[in-house]
DNA sequence: GTCTATATATTGATAGAC
DNA sequence: GTCTATCAATATATAGAC
């Protein structure tokens, strides 16, 4: 992939408040404070997970939030702080099930439960999966750092576990890093491609029971592939 | 999902040439035309690829192909129109594997070199795969009647095939909705994850050879997952 | 805290010289 | 066919009244 060039649409050269980067500490909030910021980042996650960065706009937001676009701005005073946030948010709920994946646990069950776990957020969760999704297809801009660092230790951390069990015979061998990829992948797929898998099976096809039928499906899959071979 | 509210940015009325929707022959092209359009199709694809249609600006693509904003659309009178032409190619090229699976084939063969070639695509075009996971992040809008006519039909066909292939007891049964969406997922992922891909991989984890690896765990997981039961 | 106005940069698209 | 100049609409963000 090339590099990511970014032309940073419309940016007013930021005229007063010259206090640069520094500004980061996180000042003490009323209730209401916290409740307007709340609504202001649940729409934007609406809009951030379908558009992406550059595609959203701050009026888009204002709208989705019942709020005007000065109003929004003195909340949030720059929209990539609006973006920030929900990525940091996202990412760490986004991880928590792998984190769950317990050494200790029966190798089978854990591999199913987590599974499972990570299909259930694709279907409560979906627009925090479309906003890392957007991310990714960017090059991930602004959670390389991330990827390449806790992310890449979580996921060395998990593949060795899941490397014992296969030296143990729990589970038959395989590349753990490619079996999380693909859990990765057949799970966020229904967020991410829902428009199509509500397409395809449309309402005839059993397309409200989709997350159970793929659920079932998945089990199959990865546990039947899974499984030690008898004999 | 909710609808999606189209905010067309900064689009001026369309002053003069007042064709309305019916301009849409093709007419003939000297070779340099072609050559040229194809040129801004390349360049275009890698932009939409990244940021989708509303993320990507004339200015990005018209710098990427080498050439002036004016003199690009001089070729393509509208941003759409390209976003077009490069939709509906790539959605030929990508529904091609599937339609090539052969009822009259081998059954586990067939699935495999399926799940081979598109991982092929994913590894040889990666820009086309991420301009139809941003198509599908943004709710299809501009192809939903292409996922619920044409590919719908597709799918439902190949459906046909392998329950057909499931009752000759040749593969495991399995809902075949949701292998094929596992397929396209895991294989897909390559390519719309690919920088999630390699930084967890990274250079000594052998990300160079992600896709012969790839390509041996996805062959392991479903051809295991699909083989008849011994006794 | 919220609003109306507005400053400034960028966008998609044209006009018109060459 | 290509370029420079430019238009009109939108974009992010601020100022300042209330």
């Amino acid at each position: 992939m090339p590099p990511i060039k970014m032309k940073n649409a419309a940016k007013p050269a930021r005229r007063s408040t010259e206090d640069g980067e520094a500004a980061s500490k996180p000042r003490p909030q009323t209730r209401i404070q916290r409740e307007k910021q709340d609504i202001i980042l649940d729409a934007a996650l609406g809009v951030f997970s379908v558009h992406g960065f550059r595609g959203a706009t701050i009026d888009q937001i204002a709208d989705a939030a019942g709020m005007s676009k000065p109003n929004l701005l003195y909340y949030f005073p720059r929209k990539e702080e609006i973006h920030k946030q929900l990525i940091t948010k996202m990412l760490a709920t986004w991880l928590a099930p792998l984190r769950e994946m317990d050494e200790t646990g029966d190798p089978i069950p854990e591999i199913r439960s987590y599974i499972r776990r990570k299909l259930e957020m694709a279907r409560d969760f979906p627009r925090e999966s479309r906003l890392f999704a957007n991310e990714m297809l960017q090059g991930a801009p602004r959670i390389y750092d991330i990827l390449a660092g806790e992310l890449r230790e979580l996921v060395d951390d998990k593949a060795d576990v899941l490397l014992r069990w296969m030296d143990e015979g729990k589970i038959s061998r395989a590349d753990p890093y490619h079996l999380i990829f693909s859990i990765w992948a057949t799970t966020q797929h229904y967020a991410d491609f829902d428009v199509q898998v509500r397409a395809v099976l449309g309402k005839d096809r059993g397309g409200d029971g989709r997350f159970e039928d793929a659920a079932r499906f998945l089990e199959t899959l990865f546990m039947t592939g899974l499984s030690p071979k008898k004999a």
